[in-house]
DNA sequence: TCTGGGTGTTGAACATGTTCAAATAATGGC
DNA sequence: GCCATTATTTGAACATGTTCAACACCCAGA
């Protein structure tokens, strides 16, 4: 047989030419039309090759998944060092950067929202087994808003709330038509800016009130507490 | 061969057995774990002849996701004849009667969020082939706010508002671990009222900027305005 | 240099959604 | 009643995700 695959060191080259590969194909043609022998054959090695670095499919899209979560940390940790920003600098610069590590893969995106109705999916996620992910961008909301006087109730509720709004933009982004998704960019702008004027309002102890039965809603449904158990976490290769 | 299936009149008969082997499946096991061989041997037919009456599997859930829109169409305005109710009422009446049409097919309705993120799929919640379902539940609510002397910005958007909150709860629905989710329906009733009061704040003319900021976003955003392209109609079988 | 165990790698085999050509039943025209 | 046409039904065949037993390779220790 013909040796087209080049001499590789290490199994984790072999690793990331198999995610390589994978991730190219996804993005080319969405996660249904990349099958997983056309990912081995893209990386050169058999099929069951693909099955010894990644238990499944799914499994390569959460790495991804994590990869992105990784990332956003970053630059978003970056951004906030490098200058001193305002409260709607700040949460522009959460929103955009995520926006930017996403561009030109949405057909990714895509395959992580396939679970969000399945509480058990390791991919759902709003599952418990997206937790730490998910707590991780809860936490750059929480420090984009960190320089910000705001009572309890809004400190522990707001992060989360913009978490959602922000997974919800991301679905808009998938269905964003226009040109480099440029809408979504608009979007986010206009949103953020709307949210930086009701934040002022909320503060208003007329509104108290009303604020206090939105965030009392949402406590009573459980959203502002994960139940906290460790046993629950993902088994999942290293990222590349 | 053992002639196990009853002697039957006519192929619509073949396609409810079909339907109802197919849903019984689903609700027990999951979208999953329902295999369409398991489908077509509980209806007492041939694998082929599952794929005759429904051109897919997800066609099922699709015919199931339209009869579900047509029941809370139906026991919606009986509800709304049969009592002269008020606005909280209304909202109570549309949004109990679809939990009730929902109870026990959580695990159907899951597969229904499955292609939230592919706007190309036609069992895409927010796709242009689920438009008419869409619009369908969007008119409920606008039947429930129709007694409301509204501004015109409101009236127009809230029902899509409305629409899209109870899709929230639907998402909340699945994920609800408490005994015959009581607790989604305590958040509809909470929700609803808390939607009830600041329905009158919104009225003040001194919130009208913000009032009108939110709406103003939204409706850049497109997500007020539907383009009406009626050559897109899902083809699908009459449903049961 | 040989050996043994661990690490990688392979492709056949299986389950399941889907397609399709062929077989069978129903129906209508004569 | 008989034939042609259509409607229904069948199960084999195919593609793809996944599993797994077997094989190849590497290298420490003798």
């Amino acid at each position: 047989m013909f040796n087209t695959q080049i001499a590789r060191k290490h199994s984790s080259e072999t690793r990331s030419q198999i995610l390589d590969a994978a991730l190219a194909l996804c993005r080319e043609r969405g996660l249904e039309a990349a099958t997983m022998r056309d990912i081995a054959k893209h990386a050169g090695v058999a099929l069951g090759a693909a099955y010894y670095y990644f238990p499944s499919k799914e499994a390569i899209v959460q790495v991804y998944y994590d990869a992105v979560g990784d990332e956003h940390s970053l630059r978003v940790q970056a951004a906030f060092q490098s200058a001193n920003l305002d409260l709607e600098a700040r949460l522009r610069a959460v929103f955009h950067l995520k926006l930017e590590i996403l561009h030109g893969d949405r057909r990714l995106l895509s395959a992580l929202f396939r679970y969000t109705g399945e509480p058990e999916h390791p991919l759902s996620v709003f599952g418990p087994a997206t937790r730490s992910n998910r707590q991780k961008s809860i936490a750059l909301f929480r420090l984009a808003l960190a320089g910000e006087k705001l009572p309890e109730d809004l400190a522990g509720g707001l992060p989360i709330l913009l978490w959602a709004l922000h997974m919800l933009l991301l679905l808009y982004f998938l269905y964003d038509d226009s040109p480099e998704q440029s809408r979504t960019h608009r979007l986010a702008d206009s949103g953020i800016s709307l949210f930086v004027r009701m934040l002022t309002l909320a503060r208003l102890p007329l509104l108290k009130p009303f604020r206090g039965g939105l965030f009392a809603l949402l406590r009573d449904a459980g959203l502002f507490s994960e139940p906290t158990s460790p046993a629950y976490v993902v088994p999942q290769e290293e990222p590349s």
